[in-house]
DNA sequence: ACTATATCTAAACGATCGTTCAGAAACAAC
DNA sequence: GTTGTTTCTGAACGATCGTTTAGATATAGT
């Protein structure tokens, strides 16, 4: 038995994410990385293998815990209007949201990488089909429950959310003027809350 | 007089767009400058001093020839809601946009450098004051000819059409699925349509 | 034809890139 | 205390980064 590693795997992920979601991939040097998870770079190398394998698994872990606590409450069965304007709320809080100066990993990757996948695992086209299947299971629901105007089409209405979200992501990250957030935000949630049906008279 | 240029610089400029928007200001090395302009080493450092100066160069053409093109109509006198709709009904033409697979250079721009100024020039703030304002002009101008319904607040809709544009911007560079593009489009001008004044009964 | 000057060609600079290596150190088992 | 093994330390690898340089070439003026 010899050394004992000095580092958690699981930690060392972690502070790739916030690494990455700041500089993107090709902004974020091994030196950084050495320096901001608080490794060798040999243990860098001998725990992910290369630079590119650590960036997805931070893409991952991002899935698997910012994607999860935004759109896991969408996906939820039982989700419905309420859920998706919690959302936009949340992210329309541009002063106090998390992703203010960061944005959203994935769509920054998105956008860094355009039509190139930074991996064969399509992590860019999984999140939009996340994003637009989140609204619409959340759409979806409502409709089956009444809760939608009957001229209402969930699918149309997820893509125009998925743009939404997409937009203030975009704006949080480069700080556009927080005005223009809280409006974008506001003007989307007037506009999910005219799909609900009207109340029987 | 010595030996003559064999380059035109408004030329290289516009060349510098292209691939600064296919791959970003660190994505793209001086070699792929030099290779995609069809200059020496030497020419590209004495026409504009730096890499970093080239780029604010694409930056400002792009701003003066592209997004001219696309949101000078909604900034001209007497425009309204029949422009607005124009650009929704271009940008949500996924299949044939020259923007796909690309994106728009600002808002790629805005993604990768986050708030770091890429420069002193403020480029991103005042592409999301471009974007903002002319979106304001032109439902002003709608609301001013009686065009629009009298809750409307051209204000609080110009920060939700920026936010559907950059969302447009994010799929169209990353290629999301059309329909998902084109659903968001549709919506963002259904809305747009919704703001009309009913004509008198 | 010669000269002065501007641009091109090819190479190179110092620094940084992502990644690997050799030896030292730390550890558990014996 | 010794041994075998794993990780850490510090350095270095080959390649590329952005930028500069020296000499060759092309050009206009004389």
């Amino acid at each position: 038995m010899g050394r004992r590693k000095s580092y958690d795997r699981d930690v060392l992920v972690g502070k790739a994410v916030e690494i990455f979601r700041d500089h993107g991939f090709a902004g974020t040097s091994a030196e950084m990385l050495v320096a901001g998870l608080g490794v060798n770079r040999y243990s860098l190398y001998a725990e992910f293998g290369s630079k590119q394998a650590l960036f997805e698994a931070a893409l991952q872990r991002y899935d698997e815990e910012v994607l999860e606590r935004n759109f896991g409450p969408l996906e939820a069965p039982g989700a419905g209007i309420d859920e998706v304007r919690a959302l936009l709320e949340f992210f329309g809080s541009a002063r106090e949201s998390p992703a203010s100066g960061r944005g959203c990993l994935l769509c920054n990757t998105a956008v860094e990488f355009g039509p190139d996948d930074p991996s064969g695992a399509g992590f860019v086209q999984q999140y939009f089909e996340r994003l637009s299947e989140a609204f619409y299971a959340a759409l979806s629901n409502a409709g089956g429950k009444g809760e939608l105007r009957r001229s209402v089409d969930p699918r149309e209405e997820a893509g125009f959310f998925t743009a939404s979200v997409l937009g203030l992501f975009v704006m949080l990250r480069a700080k556009a003027p927080p005005t223009v957030i809280e409006s974008a935000a506001r003007v989307a949630i007037g506009h999910l809350e005219a799909l609900r049906a009207k109340p029987p008279a």
